[in-house]
DNA sequence: TGAATAAAGTTGAACTATCAACTAAATAAA
DNA sequence: TTTATTTAGTTGATAGTTCAACTTTATTCA
C-alpha cells in the first residue's frame, strides 16, 4: 500500500489519465448498477448527445463523442438491442442513419442524470473550484494539441 | 466544426477525461507505429512496471497499473505471445506467477522510452509547468476519491 | 490434522476500441 | 451521362475491460 502510494507519486500523466479513466468508468457503472440501472459509461456518452441533438447522424455522434465510427455503430447496436434508440434512414440522403431516442431511452436518460451528478460529486470531492477549472482547461488544451494534423 | 468547438466548451469532466484518454492512446500507438514499433498503450503500461520491478507478480501489476487481474492476465498473454516476457512460477508460493522481461522485452522497453517522451511533449505543448502540476495533483486527488470503500 | 476460507490466476461471455476492407448511396468530373 | 471519387455506415479480426464462475495452492482455525 505504502509502496503503491509512493510510486503513484511518480506516475506520469499518461498513466494517471488512463488510471483515472478506468476508475471513473468503474465507479459510474457501479453507481448506476446500485440504482438498478443497466448502462455503461460509453453507452451513456452516446445516449447524452442523442438526447441533446434529437436526430443525430452516426457521423455527428462520432465527431461529438471523439469515438471511431465503428465504435458508434456498435454502441448504437447495443442501444437498439436494449430498445433505447431506433435508427431511421434519412429521407433526403439514404446513406445517413438518424438515431432517435425511444420513450424507454428518454426514461433512462432521465434516470441516469442524477447518477452522473452523484458520480461527478464523488470525483470532485475536496477539490477547489479553481483547480477543477485549471484541470478542465488543461484537458481541453491537450485535446487541441492532439487534434489531428 | 464550429459547432463542435462550442459544445466542447461545455463538456463535463468525465467526457473530457474519456476523450483525452482515447486521443492519447491513439497518438501513442501512432507514434510507436511510425517508429516501426508494434505496441499498444496498455501493453506499455504493463511493460514499464515489469521492467521496474524485475519480477513482479500479476497481483502486483494489477494494483500498480490500476487494472483488473483479468486484464493483466490477457495483457501478459499478449506480451508472452510476442516473446517480450515469460511467466515463472514462484518457488515458495506456487499460486504466484513472476513476470520477467526477455531480452527482446528489454530491447523494446528501451526503444519505446523515447516514443513515450515524444508523445508526452506533444501532449503538454504550450501548457505551463504549474498548470501541469495542478493537473497531475487533481488527477491524483480524483484517484484517491475513487479508491474503493 | 482436517475442513473452511482466502488468495492468485484463468476462462467464458458481453461490450468497447481500432484497423482494414467492404457496401451502398451521393457527388464530382470526364 | 457515364465513370470516378467521396461519404456514411457495416463487418471481421484482434486487443482490452469487466463480471462471474472456476481451479489450484496457501492459510486459518476448530
Amino acid at each position: 500500500m505504502e509502496n503503491k502510494d509512493s510510486l503513484q507519486f511518480h506516475m506520469n500523466m499518461g498513466k494517471l489519465i488512463s488510471s483515472v479513466h478506468n476508475m471513473l468508468t468503474r465507479r459510474f457503472v457501479q453507481n448506476a448498477h446500485d440504482a438498478g440501472l443497466d448502462i455503461s459509461l460509453d453507452q451513456w456518452m452516446v445516449l447524452g448527445p442523442i438526447h441533446f441533438h434529437g436526430d443525430a447522424s452516426q457521423k455527428l455522434l462520432s465527431e461529438f463523442c471523439f469515438k471511431d465510427k465503428t465504435s458508434i455503430t456498435r454502441i448504437v447496436n447495443t442501444l437498439e438491442k436494449k430498445n433505447l434508440v431506433v435508427r431511421v434512414t434519412d429521407q433526403l440522403d439514404h446513406r445517413i442513419n438518424r438515431v432517435i431516442l425511444t420513450n424507454a431511452g428518454k426514461q433512462l436518460f432521465n434516470d441516469v442524470l442524477p447518477i452522473m451528478n452523484k458520480t461527478k460529486k464523488e470525483v470532485s470531492r475536496d477539490i477547489s473550484e479553481s483547480d477543477i477549472e485549471t484541470f478542465k482547461d488543461v484537458l481541453t488544451k491537450i485535446m487541441s494539441n492532439l487534434e489531428n494534423e
